[in-house]
DNA sequence: AGCCAATATGAGTTGCACTCATAATAACTG
DNA sequence: CAGTTATTATGAGTGCAACTCATATTGGCT
């Protein structure tokens, strides 16, 4: 408990926190860069500035290795997320600003969908969920959730079939955009958000009507004025 | 060129093509059950009947013949498909069908989902296009050409967005309903084909329209009639 | 200072993709 | 059919990379 610590580093815990920030790091980088097979624990170790044989004090396996960069990342884009997101706004802009967060994010990081279906893959289990990743999608589930809850949205929307079209499409139209070098592309989000047409519930009062409706009204009312001029004259005889 | 060949596998010729389709189901099978990095090249080589040089003749590296597998598999869903659409019935239709037969094979094979992802990475690019994916996505954009061609659709439709969505969000449905151990849901299907809706171009004659605007409509053409008539009593006068 | 527990190290082990010298087989020729 | 060449098959051998472990080092405590 001595109270001195001048420099950083200094405490046994301080130094084991720094030293599993600097293998999560080179981690990342190696594995972005070269891909996880291009990946060595060498390398890795290298970069980190530690013995080979040290690293497997902090990660047991490549694959546990592999699983919590990936993990890191989706916490840091739950943090973006939730900063995106103006909890205030309705709900369609919310969902707006949710898409095209995760749209950008995915294109400036794409390595990372991959590195992401490497570390779901558990010897065992055909699909394995990342913990992280279900935290990320909650984001997704509470602006539905809030929306029903103002009556913004209906009851009847179906979730999980949102949910995976959303993301889905998303992760494809990232890729796509990547391929054709295209830095980002907003009708994109535009195209999914009709997707929630049929379950928004309009609050403003009907100020504009059908157009067509509207010039048949007119012409209603038309007719009808002129009629009372001709029943008033015709009455008055 | 003797032209006796009593038994098959005779010739050099068929031999190889008997070795060749060998490996390729040898390889299928241990791939989708041990996943890439569970498959070795040795059980392959054994499950093939030959030795594992052998294996090489025929396939550079594991990656390569990873490839293949792949390659194949969307092959043979592309045959699938054409089977499944009907070129005559309404494009909405041909959507749907093209539709529910991807999301059922996905479901029955998903597996090649995750073989796809792997085989798609080659060292250098990040993303490498597999030519039998193109041909098999291809059958969904010529459906939607189809529906431009007869009027069906507008041609205002973003084709490589559609694509996006539809394929993506059926992979990730895909996914969900294996994970909950659902067969198969037809309300993916629907929810996917209300996107196409906006793009829709209606050839029914307008049978019924909005009840409320017949109605109207119907009130007013009396009504100009009736006026019509004052209005000739009138101008007699 | 001196002891103990926690942490670090890198040479060594193991498994697997891939190679290569050699062998077997098929094809062709007279 | 024998002899010769070209094609295809083989499995022991090589190299690389994930992972282990006996030993060394360090930091905390009295």
């Amino acid at each position: 408990m001595s109270a001195s610590s001048p420099n950083p580093k200094n405490t046994q815990r301080e130094r084991l926190e720094a030293r599993e920030h600097s293998i999560l790091k080179a981690a990342t980088e190696v594995f972005t860069a070269m891909g996880v097979d291009g990946t060595t624990m060498a390398e890795i170790a290298r970069r980190a500035h530690i013995a080979e044989g040290t690293l497997y004090l902090y990660h047991k396996t490549k694959q546990d290795l592999l699983a919590v960069v990936v993990q890191n990342f989706w916490a840091e884009l739950t943090q973006g997320a939730i900063e995106a997101v103006e909890v205030n706004a309705p709900v369609i802009e919310q969902l707006e600003q949710l898409a095209t967060y995760h749209l950008t994010a995915l294109i400036q990081q794409f390595d990372m969908v991959g590195l992401t279906y490497r570390a779901r893959l558990r010897h065992g289990e055909p699909e394995y969920q990342l913990p992280k990743i279900r935290e990320y999608v909650r984001i997704f589930d509470q602006i539905i959730e809030r929306g029903i809850d103002r009556k913004e949205l209906s009851s009847e929307l179906p979730l999980w079939q949102c949910r995976d079209v959303l993301y889905g499409a998303l992760e494809h139209s990232a890729r796509t955009l990547l391929l054709r070098e295209i830095p980002f592309d907003a009708s994109v989000v535009e195209q999914l958000l009709v997707m929630f047409q049929p379950y928004r519930i309009d609050h403003t009062p009907k100020e504009q009507a059908d157009p067509i409706e509207t010039s048949t009204l007119r012409r209603l009312e038309n007719i009808e004025a002129q009629l009372a001029i001709l029943l008033g004259e015709k009455g008055s005889i």
